[in-house]
DNA sequence: ACCCAAGTGGTACCTAGGTAGCTGTTCTTG
DNA sequence: CAAGAACAGCTACCTAGGTACCACTTGGGT
């Protein structure tokens, strides 16, 4: 891309707020954005992990889940749903076995991407940015551990009052990164069926908890929904 | 730790055979081992994040749980076992968040420590080692994403074939890393509890694919372990 | 404006697996 | 070597949550 471009500006603040590349030089993230493509995708488009592995993305806007799935049962798990400033797979780049993971489009999608051997040169030439790839997995790591033991540790009403509580913005008190999602893809970022997580929301309705209009959590009442997070709320 | 120390050969050779300081110079390695201090843990040392977020650990010998748990309940759900050549905590290293996760030695266990500020300097003396970590950590992130997603999308039975089969020895046929475990703790491995493990194991005592003595499984027929794996048989 | 697909609410049923408790056996430690 | 702790096996029971429906609502596209 050349800096000619429509959409140029925008795409390079894109690339300075986002948490990966934080301490990048504006003229290292120029130069990255020289070798990027934009690219869009609509809503539901769908990836295995052959697909992204050799070409690194860049989320401008939209949201996209990551996600495994059992093809028997027609079961998923979400595992992560990125954003703004997230990149995918930085798995792939760093020469780890391709695992079976699927992506999945929730919104539409505006990415940058570039090819994978281009973005490990780019990278190799900024040493920094090792230090910041360690850190954005470590952080990863912690949230991959929580989902791990959460479906053992929890049950599925604890898991949904603490997914509302976790997605929650402190200011405005509204869902941010999960907001409009239908109860299937909720269903899917705690491990359970669309239908229990239906019968959970009705629950936390009927306590006062939340309210609800189509594909539209409110959160009423925090201190309830803690309480059940914390297992100490007993319906 | 001196060069005169009796075991100083035998801590140097696990260093050199660690996965994670595989890219490390035989001179890098005898001047961290010279930093570093031996300690032994008894069987069931218990330590928390806080803990262990201060000092490095190298495991030279003996087998050691990283595990979450549930206070209210009792459960528990081990997310890894580390053995020879793992090293803890790496999260720590990285100046995350300290996570709330539990650590017990599942053996006797032999470690040499280092203080975490050390071993940070030593690491930024030699920046292969940042390659080796995101390695490291790349392949723990895999491993999680499938622990992750594992207990909605699969049955405790399948569960249970699948560990077999992920720690069997392909020349010795036997198993490796959760030999001579007790059955608690098989469950904790995949999320169950207790009874659960013992009443499957007699499943596939039954049906031929094991046999047992105390605390020892022994794989007799690795066909309809895998087709158990794989969700074919139907019991 | 209309239609159809997507989404939600609700009900009834069922089973995997969690809980509790007891027994006999085998290590281990004083 | 004796006592008790740890462990495996087994039974009976129970419930969280998964499966399978259907009916109603909504909103986007033609």
């Amino acid at each position: 891309m050349t800096p000619d471009n429509n959409h140029y500006p925008r795409y390079l603040l894109a690339l300075k707020q986002s948490a990966f590349l934080k301490d990048s030089s504006p003229e290292s993230l120029a130069r990255l954005l020289n070798l990027m493509t934009a690219e869009h995708w609509r809503a539901k488009t769908f990836k295995n992990s052959m697909d992204v592995a050799s070409t690194f993305h860049f989320i401008v806007s939209g949201r996209l889940k990551v996600f495994k799935s059992n093809p028997d049962t027609g079961r998923e798990h979400t595992v992560f749903v990125l954003s703004k400033g997230d990149v995918f797979d930085v798995l792939s780049l760093l020469d780890t076995d391709p695992n079976d993971v699927y992506w999945e489009a929730l919104d539409k999608l505006e990415v940058l991407k570039i090819s994978m051997d281009q973005m490990r040169l780019w990278i190799n030439e900024y040493p920094v940015m090792h230090k910041a790839i360690l850190y954005y997995l470590g952080q990863r790591m912690q949230q991959l551990m929580s989902i791990a033991t959460d479906v053992t540790l929890h049950s599925t009403l604890v898991r949904l009052a603490a997914l509302l509580l976790k997605n929650i913005n402190g200011e405005t008190r509204k869902l941010e990164l999960i907001n409009n999602l239908p109860n299937d893809e909720i269903a899917g970022l705690i491990g359970t069926t669309r239908s229990v997580v239906s019968r959970h929301i009705q629950e936390l309705k009927r306590c006062g908890a939340i309210s609800v209009s189509r594909r539209k959590i409110n959160v009423k009442n925090l201190e309830i929904l803690l309480s059940i997070a914390e297992e100490k709320h007993i319906p």
